[in-house]
DNA sequence: TGATTACTTAAGTAGGTGCTTAACTATCCG
DNA sequence: CGGATAGTTAAGCACCTACTTAAGTAATCA
């Protein structure tokens, strides 16, 4: 996932897709390569989940998934979690230190 | 940024800093590569801006710019506003059609 | 001071990536 | 049918990536 949008022309390609399915050569049109460089873009893209694409007559149509950029997000979302923990423990160990000393210099 | 997460090793070393600040080699001490890789691997973090480090002594520490995820999250989210927009306009498009056909059988 | 620790730098290498062009297949249209 | 259209397949090539080992440097410590 992470690998496939790691390509500037894919995520274009991405973009493209997000406002609606279109063919292989609508979405070659405005990219500065061949066909075949296209198609092999759309080949990692549909590797790795993002787009799915149906064949019909000899017209290839490209979707979007957008339920796949869930995995990202829950990724990005989990480091977050982990973070926010972190500066929990970080903020009751301060606070259980500062107690300590109070404690201390009261005895 | 993507390309710096599209590695499983850095994404990792990532998940490591999430819970946080360590040193170089505590980061490599549990990956399966030489330590002169993991720098490498450090590199490319720095680079990205997902990761920050400053050496006291001998000693270099990295930390999690945790802000950074935004980048990744921002775009994530503007291709999910573009969807939700389309749907909204297949919606109208759809209503409008239903409204019509219904007309013309009127007339 | 001399050894150990914690990195750093440099050079080399196998395999991967993003293209290209050329030749091909399959459909659709007049 | 025959030609245009839409995409596919294959081979090749320059560059990039993720490592490696070997040889540094610069603290810290017995």
């Amino acid at each position: 996932m992470f690998h496939a949008l790691a390509d500037p022309t894919r995520r274009r390609i991405v973009e493209q897709l997000g406002t609606g399915p279109a063919t292989v050569s609508q979405l070659a049109a405005p990219l500065p390569m061949s066909l075949p460089a296209v198609v092999q873009h759309l080949q990692v893209l549909e590797a790795s989940g993002l787009v799915e694409s149906q064949k019909t007559g000899r017209v290839r149509t490209c979707r979007l998934v957008v339920k796949r950029l869930d995995t990202v997000q829950d990724w990005i979302d989990e480091r977050r979690r982990t973070w926010e923990r972190r500066l929990d423990r970080l903020g009751d160990f301060l606070a259980t230190e500062t107690a300590n000393e109070t404690e201390t210099k009261e005895k």
